[in-house]
DNA sequence: GGGTTTTCCCCACTTTTATCCACAACTTTC
DNA sequence: GAAAGTTGTGGATAAAAGTGGGGAAAACCC
């Protein structure tokens, strides 16, 4: 499972290292999507695939439905790791979340997020400060 | 399946390319009809035919249930894809979607959808903001 | 039939992508 | 602590993709 957080640089070529950890479970291919808070996720192939499935068989005659399978899977893109370990981030997932040189690859168990890495600074601090809130109503959870 | 976002030009002879991951995957062939929201679908050959027959045992005693099947079947077309990977998109489906130059080709999972530029960007935002919370749907989906 | 338009097939140019290699910085091993 | 391997990063070159256009063939139209 991918837990941690490692800086990278998108080169020219909109190159992005995957960290070498992960690599191995991930199998040569990874899918990344639209994610929330403004970062992207990556997903390992089958744990996507099982989430697309589910996405693509939500009725054709719903209007919401319909964008919601545009969001996510048109949004997506199935990237593979080429020999140094690295990914193509598709321009515009690139634009969407942002991302200009440095990077921050975040394991967040079971998906990877990528964000800039000014706006993942910002992200935690404000996070941060706020973590004592977070805890009340992680206690509500029951965790 | 086909999942990303791709942008390409038609040209002065109506021509459109295929994005090229997808192309392997269509036998040369495909199926164009008008789609929903204002854009075209594009279909594998055996995946159209499923939906076609689907399409096909809708009552026919129910008056929206007939123009449905009017609209994505009566506009269906049998389009080849030429040597260099391209389709050429009928004037009246051209006229449907409000196509103009820049167009963008989107990967729902088990279709393809054709957007001018332009709309597909306005469709785009007006749906982020709207869909907002993915992580609710996502929720529902058990995932 | 003669002329015009449309369609189709092929080629050509430019840009983008893929593949391969290089190398410095850092880790691990013995 | 030297040697051997990893890892992150950049670049050169080859291959593929996207796009436009010419001209033959077919269809259309007085």
């Amino acid at each position: 499972m991918f837990i941690g957080e490692f800086n990278y640089k998108i080169d020219a070529k909109k190159r992005l290292a995957v960290p070498a950890k992960f690599r191995d479970d991930l199998d040569g291919k990874v899918v990344v999507t639209r994610g929330l808070d403004g970062c992207l996720f990556l997903y390992q192939l089958d744990e996507w695939r099982k989430l697309a499935e589910k996405i693509s068989n939500l009725p054709l005659s719903q209007a919401d439905a319909r964008s919601f399978a545009r969001v996510m899977l048109a949004g997506a893109m199935e990237v593979e790791i080429d020999s140094s370990g690295r990914i193509l981030i598709p321009d515009y997932l690139k634009e969407y979340a942002d991302l200009k040189k440095e990077i921050t690859i975040a394991g967040v168990y079971n998906r990877m997020e990528i964000w800039d890495k000014d706006k993942w600074e910002d992200y935690k601090e404000k996070t941060e400060s706020e973590v004592g809130d977070i805890a009340e109503e992680l206690k509500e959870l029951g965790v």
